[in-house]
DNA sequence: CCTTGAGTTCAATAAAAATTGAACCTTTGC
DNA sequence: GCAAAGGTTCAATTTTTATTGAACTCAAGG
């Protein structure tokens, strides 16, 4: 009964995790991902994550998914800490390598599977027997496949205009 | 029994409405949203909310809402077609109007709320009693509004580069 | 080796989001 | 002015997604 317990958050803090649960939906992720990145962004101190199931009100099991994402997103980063048993993470607050890491993880495999699938659409195309609609058919696939290298050219530009 | 229903889909709609289906999804849209636009992109001819609900087995209500929102926007049209008292869609097939439309209705208004809540927080950072820990929560406030600036310099270059 | 505590996994559950469908407008043709 | 058809709305339901928590692994200390 001695240490009091630094539960709960603080002003400050309850409304940059809310900002930040928010703002990570934008991105399709869930709630306590944002709320869990929120919270070490706006610490000084390096957390673990026992700090952040009693911060945050979460379960154990959703510190440890959230920060696994986290981490291969690279928006978090292990650190030395006071306990030497645990495992404490700052947020990486650069905006370049979020981004980044989101488009690697989250975006690139998704422009791959559906490079895949531009592939046989266009097979079934050619099996298409009115000349006609085959003309049309393949115009759109072409389109499609137009919309896919230009959404290639997009990303590493939005990359290199974040880096400052 | 006459006019045989062309329900369902041939194969290359089906797997154009399920790239479509899937594809939204990275943009946070439901997947009904996905399957109208995938059948109205590959149709040559346009297309009632009739046919829509028909040929992708989806409730007159779902079809409804989602031309609504597709409408909004601006990735469908509303054109004339054989039957004057329904209305006809097709698809818009401009890739730089679709994400125009969907960084305006669906990212900006995030934007515009995340100024204010930056603002409100700016001046909770200012009830600060401790200096130090003033110091660092204004950095953190500081970063975040440079963030936001950059994600305003990047949607218009973005829209740019799709236009061609 | 046995205990303790950090961290992970995953089936069960809760929460959130999408979809349905029935009731309700609205316009048109008779 | 009323029947019929297109279209909309929204409460109820279904489906999907996120979260929990109990059982587990693993490493370190005694």
């Amino acid at each position: 009964m001695s240490g009091a317990k630094p539960s709960s958050l603080i002003e400050i803090e309850r409304q940059v995790v809310s900002l930040f649960a928010d703002g990570v939906r934008l991105a399709g992720l869930p709630r306590s991902i944002g709320e869990i990145y929120g919270l070490l962004f706006i610490s000084a101190e390096p957390l673990a994550m026992d700090d952040l199931v009693e911060r945050l009100n979460i379960s154990k099991g959703s510190a440890s998914q959230g920060l696994k994402l986290l981490r291969t997103l690279g928006a978090i980063r292990e650190v030395e800490g006071p306990d030497v048993r645990r495992t404490y993470f700052e947020g990486d607050i650069e905006l370049k390598k979020l981004v980044g890491g989101f488009i690697r993880e989250q975006m690139r495999p998704h422009m791959e599977s559906g490079k895949d699938r531009l592939k046989a659409l266009e097979e079934e195309v050619a099996k298409e027997e009115d000349g006609i609609k085959q003309e049309f058919y393949d115009e759109r696939v072409k389109k499609l496949e137009r919309w896919l290298k230009q959404a290639k050219l997009v990303l590493p530009l939005v990359q290199r205009v974040l880096g400052e």
